[in-house]
RNA sequence: UGCCCGAUGGUGUAACGGCAGCACACGGCCCUUUGGAGGCCAGGGUCCAGGUUCGAAUCCUGGUCGGGCAGCCA
């Protein structure tokens, strides 16, 4: 026998069922957001579960509103969501759809119920009814209103259509079972009046349906054969098979997955609702938030988000997924695709003092290593230049392969210098330039004589540089799991921000960027990947940085000052 | 304390009664005109206790721990 292919649980589930013939064979999901929030990366997991199994399948995917609900609910929401399903590179071809354009059908459905005796109009008022439908571990108590008449409840539900009750006067409620250990089985609600203008049906409707009702029922009429939902949904299952059943129509299969957690961020809708509204962050298009749009506007891409998902898998446990794990689907798309510059964030001044002030050249730098159709481009050099600062020390640490008194590195795709000395200001100590010569024969960076030069560093012609700012981005909060810890530690997720999760800094790029497209990515070599930001203008770039290069030499001194090791120590076995 | 779901290296997952594998992270080495990328190596895991079986991560029982459910939200 042949090993068992890898698959999830989901798709084991989906493949039996076509290869049983379930559903004729076929294969239909959906992915049904409420429009009344952005989307963040937690929704790209479903997205990609329900288009993924669609395509991989031969089925299709709906993108369906799931508005129910009037008073949440806007317009501005759903274009919104659109843009973000699009831009993650998910297809719904013709297959968009309102719930509430089946306000019509789910109404019609409900008489029905009504009709067979499965429901009934309720009068008790909310407080009443919570206290009716009892706790987990007792039985509830049943409405007195249970047993009336089809032809009454039917009357009052038309009634309550044509909007003769005030909101909360009554609801209709399921006919099932109070003293179901499933609260959701005792009674539960299928119709509230709502006396609220809807963003797509207007104002036509003035009932609207609970998700329990409506949801089985959108599923139902699109023909969907497989409804994946999370976790917290697996207790509704019960309620979604039994409406179905009563009507006796087109029953698709739900399956419940685990939704994302993501370590050093805050997933729920309210929560990042909260850093907006407080002004934690600026916008929901922050680029320190997971949105979708934080996400884009951070220069995370599509292709690394849906990798990202193919990695973590789908299962139904409920961890907390390491950031590092999107970090490094981040790099990998990027590390292949982004083409390279040069930028210095934190800039020196660098003096060639055997090169003459007058005169300038310019060298082929590679565009992407990674890709040599990429080609190449040509890049000024003059006699002063920017350098990072971090590549100069006056008293280098071990292993330190960069610029110091004497040192020789080279300048990438330039030349090879020596450091001859450097100046500070007197009053603040700080090093203003540092002095070197070049090696005239090192042209293109290569060694004359095959010497070894471990170092090479970055660097800007001061005269050609733009100046660009640079806002470097850090994890939003300091725990890994901001959300879990405010609520068992009884404190608050800003409690947890990180000061230094957005830096602003002004540097320099090099001309080749004057002027980059907005959004377009690249890697400042040795520093990271940089992604311009909307608000980029000709002359005056803007860079958000999305993520850093995979810095050896960062881990080894931040090892190296955080633990000082046994000579240190001064401790002595003997 | 009612019902439902879950538990495999630090993290995310695979193995569907037959050699516990992969990825990320972490550590070491090689290579390098990005201390990037790449290559190589190492460490580290089946929640516990019983049972069934020639054989259990897998099946059964009991426990422990974690999550969910008491909106006219979704």
């Amino acid at each position: 026998m042949q090993r068992p292919e890898t698959r999830d649980f989901v798709r084991q589930i989906v493949a039996q069922d076509v290869a049983r013939g379930a559903f004729d064979g076929r294969v239909v999901t959906r992915f049904p957001p409420e429009p009344n929030g952005y989307l963040h990366i937690g929704h790209a997991k479903a997205l990609h579960l329900n288009f993924s199994i669609a395509r991989e399948f031969g089925g299709r995917c709906h993108l369906r509103m799931d508005d129910t609900n009037p008073v949440t609910e806007e317009v501005e929401f759903i274009e919104a969501i659109k843009r973000d399903v699009k831009w993650l590179g998910y297809d719904w071809g013709e297959h968009f759809y309102h719930a509430s354009d089946y306000f019509e059908q789910m109404y019609c459905f409900a008489e029905a119920l009504i009709t067979k005796g499965k429901a009934y109009v309720c009068q008790l008022p909310p407080e009443v009814w919570k206290e009716y439908r009892g706790v987990p571990e007792k039985p509830g108590k049943e409405s007195p209103f249970r047993n009336r008449p089809p032809a009454e409840s039917l009357d009052l539900f038309r009634r309550m259509r044509a909007g003769q009750f005030p909101n909360g006067a009554m609801v209709l409620r399921a006919k099932i079972d109070m003293s179901s250990p499933n609260l959701h089985l005792r009674d539960p609600v299928l119709y509230r009046i709502l006396h609220a203008e809807h963003p797509h049906a207007g104002k036509k409707w003035c009932i609207y349906p609970t998700y329990d009702f409506a949801h089985c029922l959108e599923d139902s009429i699109e023909g969907i054969t497989h409804s994946f939902c999370t976790l917290e949904f697996e207790v509704h299952r019960p309620l979604y098979d039994w409406i179905l059943d009563q009507l006796g129509i087109h029953h698709p299969k739900q399956i419940e997955f685990a939704r994302l957690n993501l370590s050093y961020t805050v997933m729920s809708k309210r929560q990042l609702n909260r850093l907006v509204e407080e002004g934690k962050v600026k916008s929901w298009d922050d680029p320190r938030l997971p949105t979708i749009a934080g996400l884009r506007r951070r220069g995370v891409p599509p292709e690394a988000i849906r990798s990202f998902c193919d990695l973590i898998g789908v299962t139904k446990v409920n961890g907390l997924t390491d950031i590092a794990l999107l970090e490094h689907a981040i790099r990998d798309h990027l590390n292949r695709r982004a083409p390279r510059a040069m930028a210095v964030i934190n800039p020196l001044r660098l003096v060639i003092e055997n090169y003459p002030e007058a005169d300038e050249e310019s060298f082929q730098a590679v565009n992407n290593p990674e890709d040599p159709s990429a080609g190449t481009r040509p890049v000024p050099f003059s006699r002063e230049l920017f350098i990072e600062r971090d590549d100069f020390r006056i008293e280098p640490p071990p292993k330190y392969h960069r610029l110091a008194p004497g040192r020789e590195v080279r300048l990438r795709y330039a030349c090879l210098v020596t450091c001859t000395g450097f100046e500070r200001d007197p009053d603040r100590g700080e090093i203003t330039t540092v002095y070197c010569r070049y090696d005239p024969r090192s042209r293109g960076g290569s060694a004359p004589d095959g010497r070894k030069v471990k170092g090479t560093i970055h660097w800007v012609s001061a005269r050609h540089a733009v100046p660009a700012v640079f806002n470097l981005y850090e994890r939003l909060f300091t725990v890994a799991d901001p959300a879990d810890r405010a609520k068992h530690e009884g404190r608050d997720i800003t409690d947890f921000l990180n000061p230094q999760s957005l830096r602003v800094v002004r540097g320099v790029v090099e001309p080749s960027l004057g002027a980059p497209p907005p959004l377009s990515r690249w890697q400042f070599e040795r520093l990271g990947y940089f992604c311009a930001d909307p608000e980029t203008r000709p002359g005056a770039p803007v860079f958000n940085r999305t993520v850093t290069l995979r810095d050896s030499w960062s881990r080894r001194e931040r090892k190296l000052s955080a633990d000082p090791g046994p000579l240190a120590a001064g401790i002595s076995p003997w």
